[in-house]
DNA sequence: AATTCATGATACATATGATGTTACATGATA
DNA sequence: TATCATGTAACATCATATGTATCATGAATT
């Protein structure tokens, strides 16, 4: 199945961010992710709307950081990006009626549940700016 | 997205199963999985590979259970299903040579991973005739 | 032995949703 | 006014879980 890639792309997008001087254009972004403006502005859009970039239109004109990566975690960004359905395993919807099917979808909604929870609490844990401190020392673009 | 339902239908499959006398075909089995039997026997074949159920052919045939409830897990049968890919979110590759996109794969795998074992551990602690003792007292098929 | 029932296996169709792509309106700078 | 860049919408593509159809094989019934 294919995966949703948004977060793993708008760190990296945020990561690129921070080394570059002036704005980066959409293009420029979808360049360095190997994707399409549209695309670009689609998925950061997201980003713009909870605070964390801003876009400037026109000459010169571009996306930039609108706060330090140590204080964006990545749990923000992923529910900056609408939080994304984080599973592709789920309940069956075959025999809303039936008790068996019941139990069978309440075992394993609480399973997703803490694996959720889980997932949420790890990326609660680390900021951006923690990312770019695990690139090799010396390490620029 | 659509998910991957097989274990919550195999889940209520057995359950049934543990209800009926004798075998059951596929053809019953999709009636109350609302579903088609050659979508049973493709999912059934994993668990008979396993030694979860068993299949026979011809007159009188069909699926039993081959193991008592009680000793089959929600994991074994996640896992007798091939390990169905857990998540809808993953890891972007556009870039594989760019450490900074490496860096946000690697903590993304990191949560992922850990909400994966989180989400194993669940299953690990609960077997199918647990889901049925949860059904209302007294409820039969 | 022939018939019927049921699984086993394969091939193909359908549906869904993330991503890719194109096009154009809007706003900002030169 | 021309150019650049975002904002937005519509549509195309692609992957894949599930649905569907078909036939070979094996087992019980007659």
């Amino acid at each position: 199945m294919r995966t949703d890639n948004r977060l793993s792309r708008v760190l990296h997008a945020l990561l690129h961010l921070q080394d570059l001087d002036g704005p980066a254009t959409s293009e420029q972004i979808g360049m360095m992710l190997n994707t399409n403006a549209a695309v670009v502005r689609r998925t950061m859009g997201g980003l713009r709307e909870a605070g964390f970039v801003a876009s400037v239109k026109g000459h010169g004109g571009g996306w930039t950081l609108a706060r330090p990566l140590d204080q964006i975690t990545l749990l923000a960004l992923y529910d900056a990006l609408g939080e994304p359905s984080l599973f592709a395993v789920g309940r069956s919807e075959d025999a809303p009626g039936c008790q068996l099917e019941q139990a069978a979808n309440a075992a394993l909604s609480s399973a997703l549940d803490a694996a959720r929870a889980r997932f949420r609490q790890e990326l609660s844990e680390v900021t951006v700016a923690d990312l770019r401190d695990r690139t090799a020392p010396g390490f620029s673009v």
